[in-house]
DNA sequence: CTTCTGTAATTGGTTAACCAGATTAAGCTT
DNA sequence: AAGCTTAATCTGGTTAACCAATTACAGAAG
């Protein structure tokens, strides 16, 4: 187990080094946007690593839309300058892991302006799918069982009901790791749970009455403990 | 071409496809979190698809915080609950592409935050690193060169400083994204590169004199003209 | 009956051969 | 010499065989 450990950090951190080898070249060779990379048999012969690994390392460029892959022709620069290349690869290698205090931090930044954005936006279904979350929580914390999930798929259906797709999928992104942190921390309790009926409920009849500051308002309150937590950790 | 883009497509529907058939097959099963899954093989004999599909989608399902796939054991449902399993996999196959309108509207949620918390937290590590961005910036656009660049270093320098690293990778991954789509819609001219060079010097004075809430000012004047355009798009 | 052990089957991960489309350039025609 | 054709090569992507670690289980020892 421990070896596996060990051999996975090796992985990224060999993946970290082809991606700077990568960096190092375009700068060597000067390569605008637009222009090709070598191929991935090359990459992976001169920097004497097996080609899955440059392709995994080129992947994460593509993902940070770095670099763009086009089957049966090359890998090639996207369209940013080498400026800003170097600066963001810069940033990408140095990206350590989201502390929790940063993803509380970042999720309540969320929440407190798709609440408010859901309030502006939310359709008559977005309305439906919260209260059916809502009513899903109610229930689970009435009968005494975890409702941790529940909680979660409320606050989900807000970020939907946001009609904003890039906060949605930040949500969707920080949310598993909210959770697996808030069950090793032991964050919730029941009577926590209690006060979230009336704190969800709140903010769905904010929504609900289209009251965008009071929707956000609510939010705040019903983070407060959060915030609490947060900062003392 | 065109045919590429039918296979990319193709290939994303069949994705999406495994992915809940997956989800059909934890709840048919009713496993539960830490239950293992049937294995990579059975899985794309079952779906009559190939390995690499099946292996793909897990993937995806473990970005998301799913599952967990550990080497030579099995992968397996991750901490989280039947329902907040059914509840995301539905989000995450939804999914639509982000529009340019919900890229901008993050990017300001989040630049003000990080500017505010920059003001708060930053080192004189951090101010050097943005006094270089700056000054790299300003010295582009006096001799008339195009400077989008170094704009967006600057920018990502702040969110460095923030010391939020989730929200410093957030930047990092719609910051491409606003870039193709400023050069595609030519939102930038000269006039606003500019009066970039003051507004730039205010905000990072404002971070250097660690007064947060004229970051935050000083930020928003400089989104002025980009709020505007994002809601008149 | 329990405990230990060794072997065989199973696992996700890796590797190398293969594929189809794209690119290139040489060769033929005009 | 210019333009078209075609065949050889190069590309990222896919596939299937392989690997090492893990697991499950049968059987021997206690």
């Amino acid at each position: 187990m421990k070896l596996d450990i060990l051999t996975k950090t090796e992985t990224l951190n060999i993946q970290k080094e082809i991606i700077s080898k990568i960096r190092d070249l375009i700068n060597l060779k000067n390569l605008e946007p637009g222009d090709k990379l070598p191929s991935e048999r090359m990459l992976s012969e001169k920097f004497e690593v097996t080609r899955s690994n440059v392709r995994e390392a080129i992947q994460k460029l593509e993902f940070y839309g770095l670099l763009k892959s086009i089957p049966q022709s090359g890998t090639f620069v996207a369209n940013i300058g080498v400026i800003a290349m170097n600066g963001m690869i810069e940033d990408i290698l140095r990206l350590e892991e989201p502390d929790f205090k940063s993803l509380v931090e970042t999720r309540i930044l969320l929440e407190l302006k798709t609440a408010r954005l859901a309030a502006l936006r939310r359709t008559d279904e977005d309305l439906q799918k919260m209260k059916n979350a809502l009513d899903a929580y109610a229930e689970k914390v009435r009968n005494g069982e975890d409702a941790v999930q529940e909680d979660l798929l409320f606050h989900l259906a807000i970020a939907k009901a946001s009609g904003n797709s890039t906060m949605n999928t930040f949500m969707l992104i920080i949310t598993p790791e909210i959770i697996t942190n808030f069950e090793k921390y032991h964050v919730c309790d029941s009577n926590q749970a209690q006060a979230g009926i009336i704190e969800h409920t709140e903010i769905y009849e904010a929504i609900k009455a289209k009251d965008s500051q009071l929707a956000k308002q609510k939010m705040k309150e019903h983070f407060k403990i959060l915030y609490q937590y947060c900062y003392n950790i």
